[in-house]
RNA sequence: GGAGAAAUGGCAGAGUGGUCGAAUGCGGCAGUCUUGAAAACUGUUGAGGGUCACACCUCCGGGGGUUCGAAUCCCUCUUUCUCCGCCA
């Protein structure tokens, strides 16, 4: 959520940088500007009746201890009027609060002077890539084969249990997932991050405090018999963890990871494109969560970008980063890079992480906020990142270290699974 | 799930209808003293809105109500604690 106060002093700015979004917001902060200052002034015209009937209710306190009732009822007969006036002031205050909030909600994160114009994913910049696409042999299968080929993952036992989407990894294919996490946690916590398990379900404000409702909800699984959401990432019950707080500066940068299963309904995503791991209901992720000062924001930003690198160039998947434009750019993010590793049956790019800059966008709505050296009261910055998430970073893995004798395991994992080779 | 008790500032804890945004203690900050520190003493110290700055308004778990006036009375929700039941 923008800031009202940031859109009048930014106006101009913030319009432009919103059409590399493709989105017009002239109108949206003439509007939205109007209605702040008409707040202001039901406010004002709020506090000034309150006033009146405070200081009213004062003068009866003090004619009563006198003992003077006569005058003191004589003044009670003013304070009905006061007393309408107030309560309609206050209806009005609360419609136009609503209305603001409404418009707010609507309008997305103004994009940082980085992201580059554009309208669909084609139109993203690919920043960096690395690693070769390896030769497979005519005889390389994608990884819905290789998984059923070596019994790794029962995707037709997941139906049965539960549905299309929730997938039974078995085995050899269940350790490597484990040896995964803990790798990604250890490489975190070794960066810094501090380790945490949060709960799967959220409530709502926790969903309205990052944004997922009341946009997203459709998105969500939703616990109707307690009213409370499974999780789509992460990112949720971690950031909500500050949702509300005042942070010291000497704190900051708080920089958490934690491993979670993930939720997504995925409502009316069906096809070829989405066989396999490609597209789950329920997957697993490593997430990092970071809140920092507006200074050190894009200090940190990259910090995560070359952080992902690393465990990417140590799993030796052949991957590239793109820097996502305006029209790809997520809701809430400023900034953000994807990661895509190559998936080398499929002959195609698979998205494994995406780290975004949100600055304020959702310290706002949160209000996440620290006290500066000089005790001025700002909102934080707030980051995050997927590192990473855990089914395509397996699809690409058995696809691309496929050979014909079997798969091999990374390297840099084998430490974790305890086996070198899946046959 | 049943019965009871409670929720107040960073923490502890007073306050049961008016002068209470809230005693007191601890903690924090600033100062005196000291070579420096500790101790002691003095002062200061919640948040949000509003204003050039004041004024002023709102907030005592959330929401609603009674009253001229609510931290204080009533209703409701949530959470915590104790006891019982159930359970990994």
């Amino acid at each position: 959520m923008l800031d009202v106060k940031q859109i009048s002093t930014h106006k101009d700015a913030f319009i432009k940088a919103l059409k590399k979004r493709n989105f017009n917001a002239e109108d949206l902060f003439e509007k939205l500007l109007k209605l702040d200052e008409e707040r202001r002034q039901t406010q004002k015209q709020l506090d000034d009746t309150l006033a009146e009937s405070n200081q009213l209710s004062k003068e009866i306190g003090a004619l009563f201890k006198q003992g003077k009732a006569d005058e003191a009822n004589a003044i009670k007969e003013k304070t009905g009027a006061l007393k309408e006036n107030s309560k309609q002031l206050n209806h009005k205050m609360e419609s136009l609060l609503t209305e603001l909030q409404d418009l707010l909600y609507t309008i997305p994160n103004v994009p940082h002077e980085l992201v580059p114009a554009g309208q669909t994913e084609d139109d993203n910049q690919e920043i960096y890539s690395k690693g070769d696409i390896p030769k497979l042999s005519h005889k390389s299968l994608p990884h819905w084969e290789l998984a059923k080929k070596y019994d790794l993952i029962d995707f037709e036992l997941g139906n049965k249990i539960t549905g299309a989407g929730f997938p039974v990894f078995k085995g050899k294919g269940a350790k490597l997932q484990r040896a995964l996490i803990t790798y990604f946690l250890d490489k975190n916590t070794d960066a810094g991050y501090q380790e945490v398990q949060v709960p799967l379900l959220v409530n709502e404000a926790s969903g309205y405090g990052t944004g997922q409702l009341p946009d997203k909800e459709g998105q969500m699984y939703h616990v109707t018999g307690d009213n409370l959401y499974l999780i789509p990432t992460a990112e949720v019950p971690i950031t909500n963890i500050f949702r509300g707080n005042m942070l010291n500066e000497s704190e900051l940068p708080i920089q958490l990871t934690g491993y979670t299963a993930c939720f997504r309904r995925e409502a009316g995503s069906y096809g070829a494109h989405v066989r396999g791991l490609n597209r789950l209901h329920q997957f697993d992720k490593v997430e990092l969560v970071n809140l920092t000062t507006p200074e050190q924001s894009y200090q940190m930003l990259d910090d995560m970008v070359e952080h992902v690198k690393d465990i990417l160039d140590e799993l030796k998947l052949p991957y590239r980063i793109l820097r996502l434009c305006g029209g790809d750019l997520g809701f809430t993010s400023a900034l953000t890079y994807d990661f895509e590793v190559f998936s080398t049956a499929q002959d195609r790019w698979l998205e494994i992480s995406s780290v975004s800059n949100f600055e304020t966008f959702q310290a706002n709505r949160l209000k996440i906020r620290y006290k500066s050296a000089n005790q001025k009261k700002q909102l934080v910055h707030t980051l995050n990142g997927s590192s990473l998430a855990l089914p395509r970073v397996i699809a690409g893995i058995l696809e691309n270290y496929q050979t014909d004798e079997g798969i091999k395991i990374p390297e840099v994992l084998v430490p974790y699974t305890g086996f070198e080779w899946i046959k």
